[in-house]
DNA sequence: AGACGAACTTAGGATGCGACTG
DNA sequence: CAGTCGCATCCTAAGTTCGTCT
């Protein structure tokens, strides 16, 4: 059996793919197999040392990157649609009333404003029925895709000693859920004292919130209260200096400001071979005729005659008048970003001040898509305010300075509790306006949200069933961008978390599926022949869901729905294996997925029926699109969609192979290898490719220098440790044997490091045109990580750098050495 | 049931920047 | 102290999924 599944050893060693006789799909009855599923997995304890898994996986699977091959079909580009004029004027939304309030606030009081001071009142809630705004418990329990336990209710602080039974309950479930592993050491440990650990205030300013220790909203809102200063525009065009010019037919031509700025775009990226391709020069040349005045249109009608050497020069130029700044210069743009960064780049939600993740507008230029795309050169147009949509609690409107005032400062610090403040002139002390101590709310800091002068939003909304603080609709596709937080907020990282516990919930009945799914290959339906063939390759392969796409708007990629006859090829027998299936295809960011691979007879057979009676361009799964399989993988496991397996067999593979590759008596430097390998393992299964670093060749040799020069190093070493030795023992006195011991260390200390560099080396040449980083952020579960250092006392910072720690704080806190996916 | 739109995750490449080196 | 190098961060395109509308 195992001989059958190729590459992916981590299902042969997870479960077996033979069907069991769970076919019902009650999830109830989940529930109860759960404990004793995976204790199965436990026993596989092993020091074998050999990394003869992790080649197996590399080397059966041997892929080419390969940007978008041509000739790519014409079929595709028939149907054009004009999708803009339908999306236009969609936004006039409802928005949720807002009686918005705070609450989990980590003890802080609620409060009210103590005297209604003429001051013009910052945004501070008003009174407000809580009955009205929570959920009531039927509510919730309509709800779907909460975290993975069923009825986990968000309560408010105020009414949440009356639910302190439920929420133990609820944390006693989901500890059953994680079944083998023993109660929660870490919240335990660092939740001593604090009662639960969410009563309490703050007290340590720099203490990080744990957001992971509260409650989630159930009721489908994300968040209470939200405020923000709003996107940072780019900055404005500026004219180029009189003398740079663009020349038409070798004269020069100055142009107005809007032809101008679209020729600079294209200027920029001269070097760039983009500019060489036919449809990115079409594009452009479209686009920028429209920027022209129809004195600019009629000089300028081919682009082949444009020269924009004297602009491209100018900005060479002044890029390297850049890097030429003094350090003060530097220091001092260094400074504003930083301003700017305090000033934009944080909101507060639900009393947190968070980290936004992209509060700048992206800035016009050309459209370069990945691969062949279409609409490469085409101009994305500048955003203006009246292209945007903000989002934010309707209490958070901000309080603007009366007309032709400023404030003295407006400040962001939601560690104090006062709203207004300002210094006397008789003391000198600082007087503060304050809220009631009777009042339940507590408002966090004030923040004027306004669009620039002489501007005005598209639309301001307060829709809390939605994360995003502000969205544009982008014109080269149509579709919406948004600004969002940042992965280290609470926001991102609950569903972050929630993705990793639905993949735990798939492990629990993958077996089950796998069955289901072999039988299905013999149904009598064709539907659910494909749906089934479909499913496995998704299983095994990793393949994305792959919907279908707009053709002519965008590259010809797909995935495994929207698989054609001419990506794959079938051998009944190709180099001394049976039934092969050879994938050839070009997958999302147009990056080529290519890999030969042995199925078993049944889909083998199936594959040739599929492909009967079909021309090269036809669909292989024709009965069968994205959202048939995900409304049948719903009805297998709830929350489970296509995608949640390639969560699943990333997170499994690397835990596995950890298991297989980690040897307790390695140093720290093999197990980190060890580490990397079994991520690049899961980097192989995912197709996560990158180019090999330009300057890959080169710093590969600078590191066989390296190693050559710590070798003969130690050799020295070792020659100078010898005759110490020897003198030693004509001498013997301490100073001898003294000498002895430090040339030992030296000897030892060379070893260690020759060691390292020839781990490293290793590491870097395997890693050459794989890509980890993909994997590591998005498909495996933290805590795997995090229980493998802690197990084998390797610092986490070794694994995650500081923004990786950020974003998996939940997981570096939680999970401990015994942690099991 | 299929088209469409919105929201959110996943992705590789470009750019920035700090540490190290010569 | 300039130049190099490698990693971190930024950027934004390209996916998936889900809900709504027809």
């Amino acid at each position: 059996m195992s001989g059958d599944h190729g590459h992916h050893d981590s299902q042969i060693d997870s479960g077996s793919w033979v069907n069991d006789s769970h076919k019902h799909k009650d999830k109830h009855k989940d529930k109860e197999r759960k404990h004793k599923d995976h204790k199965k997995d436990k026993e596989r304890e092993k020091s074998k040392c050999s990394n003869s898994e992790y080649k197996n996986l590399s080397e059966k699977k041997h892929k080419d990157k390969v940007k978008h091959k041509d000739g790519s079909l014409e079929r595709h580009k028939d149907k054009h649609r004009d999708k803009e004029k339908r999306r236009e004027d969609k936004s006039k939304s409802s928005s949720v009333d807002g009686k918005l309030k705070k609450e989990k606030e980590n003890g802080f009081a609620r409060w009210e404003l103590s005297d209604p001071v003429t001051v013009e009142p910052p945004r501070i809630k008003s009174e407000l029925d809580d009955d009205d705004f929570y959920p009531s418990p039927k509510h919730e329990k309509s709800l779907k895709r909460e975290h993975d336990n069923d009825d986990y209710e968000f309560k408010p602080k105020k009414i949440k000693i009356e639910n302190e039974k439920k929420a133990k309950k609820r944390r006693q479930e989901e500890d059953e859920e994680e079944d083998i592993k023993p109660k929660k050491k870490t919240r335990d440990r660092k939740g001593a004292g604090e009662g639960d650990g969410k009563k309490k205030a703050k007290k340590d300013p720099e203490e990080k919130w744990k957001w992971w220790e509260e409650e989630r909203y159930t009721d489908g809102s994300k968040w209470r209260f939200l405020e923000h200063k709003g996107p940072v525009f780019a900055p404005p065009y500026d004219r180029l200096p009189s003398n740079v010019k663009l020349y038409y037919d070798g004269k020069p031509i100055k142009l107005g400001a809007q032809a101008e700025e679209v020729a600079t775009f294209f200027a920029k990226m001269l070097d760039h071979e983009y500019t060489t391709k036919d449809i990115f020069r079409k594009n452009f040349f479209k686009d920028w005729r429209k920027e022209m005045t129809s004195e600019e249109k009629s000089k300028i009608s081919d682009l082949n005659k444009c020269d924009f050497t004297d602009m491209s020069e100018y900005f060479k130029t002044q890029s390297e008048a850049k890097k030429q700044m003094t350090k003060e210069e530097k220091l001092k743009i260094k400074g504003e970003n930083e301003r700017i960064l305090q000033e934009y780049g944080f909101c507060v939600m639900d009393n947190h001040k968070e980290r936004i993740g992209n509060f700048r507008i992206e800035p016009p230029g050309l459209f370069r898509g990945r691969g062949d795309h279409p609409k490469m050169g085409m101009l994305k147009r500048r955003v203006r305010p009246e292209d945007i949509i903000i989002n934010c609690s309707k209490d958070s409107t901000h309080p603007k300075a009366p007309p032709g005032t400023r404030w003295k400062e407006v400040r962001h610090d939601n560690k104090v509790t006062w709203l207004v403040s300002w210094t006397e002139n008789i003391q000198g002390s600082i007087k503060y306006i304050m809220l009631n101590p009777s009042s339940r709310i507590k408002v966090s800091s004030t923040a004027p949200l306004h669009a620039p002068p002489g501007t005005r939003w598209k639309e301001v909304r307060h829709d809390n069933k939605v994360t995003w603080l502000v969205s544009w609709t982008e014109n080269i596709q149509g579709s919406i961008k948004y600004i969002m937080l940042n992965p280290s907020s609470r926001i991102k990282g609950e569903k972050d978390w929630q993705k990793y516990e639905t993949a735990r919930r798939l492990k629990k009945c993958v077996d089950r599926l796998r069955g289901q799914y072999r039988d299905d290959w013999k149904s009598k339906e064709m539907r659910i022949r494909q749906r089934a063939v479909a499913l496995y390759f998704i299983d095994k392969l990793a393949l994305r869901a792959g919907n279908e796409k707009e053709e002519g708007e965008t590259a010809d990629t797909v995935g495994c729905c929207s698989l054609r006859v001419e990506h794959i090829r079938l051998y009944h027998e190709i180099d001394g294996q049976e039934f092969v299936v050879e994938f050839d295809f070009l997958g999302k960011d147009s990056i080529r997925y290519y890999n030969k691979i042995p199925v078993e007879k049944r889909v083998f057979k199936n594959l040739q029926l599929f492909l009967e009676n079909k021309q090269p361009e036809d669909d292989l799964f024709d009965r069968l699109n994205t959202s048939i399989l995900n409304k049948h993988l719903q009805e297998l496991m709830d929350g489970l969609t296509a995608k949640v397996f390639r969560t699943y067999n990333a997170s499994i593979t690397l835990q596995q192979q950890l298991k297989e590759l980690t040897c307790p008596d390695d140093n720290i430097p093999a197990k980190i290898l060890s580490y990397n390998r079994a991520n690049r393992a899961v980097a192989i299964l995912c197709n996560h490719q990158r180019a090999p670093p330009k300057t890959f060749e080169k710093s590969m040799q600078n590191l066989q220098t390296k190693i050559d020069a710590k070798k003969d190093q130690l050799f020295e070493a070792r020659r100078e440790l010898k005759s110490a030795k020897a003198d030693a023992k004509v001498r013997r006195d301490e100073k001898a044997k003294k000498a002895v011991e430090m040339k030992k260390k030296a000897v030892e200390r060379a070893e260690e490091q020759l060691m390292k560099l020839e781990v490293q080396a290793t590491d870097r040449e395997e890693n050459k045109q794989i890509a980890l980083g993909t994997s590591k952020l998005n498909y495996l579960d933290p805590r795997i990580s995090v229980a493998w250092c802690k197990k084998w006392n390797v610092a986490i910072e070794k694994i995650y750098n500081k923004t990786q720690r950020e974003k998996f704080a939940w997981a570096i806190d939680m999970a401990d050495d015994d942690f099991e996916f």
